[in-house]
DNA sequence: AGCCTCAAGATCGCATACAATCACCGAGCC
DNA sequence: GGCTCGGTGATTGTATGCGATCTTGAGGCT
């Protein structure tokens, strides 16, 4: 069995991936400590761990909040990450075995028939596409973080890939957009094929600035409506 | 007041990169509550800090201890530092002000005297030049990233800035390398003072994957004499 | 009316006690 | 003789109690 701290930890995690603490609400220890039925030491480790990680912030003696990110950190987070995420794809092409590169065309594939079925007009539309895209497109880009080989990399990457993850960012992708997001991902899978660093690295970086303008648009999709 | 968290975190962090803990060595909370006259629970939360800034490793039920780094893994930290720090420079060169720049020369100053006073034969050598430039150094990198005013990329460095520090490394380079640091010194305050963005970067880079070659060179300097 | 003071309640930080787990070691068995 | 299997000690993980600190609201003062 794994320790109530990573339980802790993971099931906060969670609640605020999905949506089910406002950004900037407090979460006060005893109120976790219900919801997760352990005590309050563990879940003030996975809350520790949390704000390493920048999904919430905590001030001495004030306890821990959600972090709530504005437009411009938002812009920075993605700068960060297409330089993180373009330098672990240009290792993870000397680096990637066939066997991972065989995933990554099975959640292309995914990938492409979730968007299928979302355009088509049998499907539930943006709720029903967010489900089945989302994990796929997570597992690819995590995929590709493991291949890097560089635990360090992975530690980075964490600082930076899940906060626009709060924001649930995919419902604001135009049809074109999505389209070319999903050409990145055939093309990154070529050029891990190719086993061309560079090419990877540049391919990656095109692929989380897109999403970037995708989501950092002035006036649309703002966080928090007023 | 500080909180006994911080505290244990810092002493435990100081011990470490003072070197009194050797690579590998195993942490006993026991031991270190001694140590830092706090209870077991801080010095659990300043481990567990440590532990994702990776100085430390815990597995769960095994404890802690001090992380072990091999020449592999020590040149791609470097590589990873370039592109931080590169990247942080890049920032610092459109938003730093004048007086951070003030500061930066002073400690160029500094880092130059402490190599003019070692070479001259009245200094006491390499463990004296050690006490005066390193803290000028860490210093100069720490103002450089403040003024990228980034905490994500903070975050970030904390991951790769400390680590080589474990070693020691200064010991090793040779006057050819400390020349060429000093003056990637003075090329990045006029990087800065020219607002290039790019320079600023470029040079950044080259400070540090110039000092990874000082560090990582086959056969010499190895960490654990033997 | 607005601001400051201050006390009560709530919450966090730390210390300690207890429970769970692991490493080490010796005895027994094949 | 080597291997496996419990027993024991040490060490970590978790729960809880107490003191410290912050927030909140009411009351009085300017």
């Amino acid at each position: 069995m794994s320790t109530a701290s990573a339980r802790a930890y993971d099931l906060i995690r969670s609640l605020i991936l999905e949506g089910r603490f406002a950004p900037g609400e407090r979460l006060k220890e005893e109120e976790l400590t219900d919801l997760c039925g352990v005590s309050r030491t563990p879940v003030r480790e996975g809350l520790r761990r949390l704000a390493i990680e920048g999904l919430v912030v905590v001030t001495p003696h004030q306890g821990a909040q959600v972090a709530a990110i504005g437009e411009g950190e938002l812009a920075e987070i993605y700068a960060l990450r297409a330089m993180i995420e373009g330098h672990a794809a240009g290792r993870a092409a000397v680096l990637i075995g066939d066997d991972d590169i065989a995933k990554l065309k099975a959640l292309a594939s995914e990938m492409e028939a979730a968007v299928a079925a979302a355009n088509s007009d049998l499907g539930g539309g943006a709720a029903e596409l967010n489900a089945r895209f989302t994990p796929a497109n997570s597992e690819f880009h995590r995929i590709i973080l493991d291949a890097a080989m560089s635990p360090r990399l992975a530690a980075m990457a964490a600082l930076v890939v899940e906060i626009p993850l709060i924001l649930r960012t995919l419902a604001r992708y135009s049809d074109a957009e999505l389209m070319r997001s999903l050409q990145h991902h055939r093309e990154l899978i070529a050029a891990f094929e190719a086993r061309d660093e560079d090419w990877a690295r540049s391919v990656m970086r095109s692929h989380v600035l897109a999403a970037s303008h995708a989501v950092v648009r002035p006036g649309v999709g703002r966080v928090q409506p007023d």
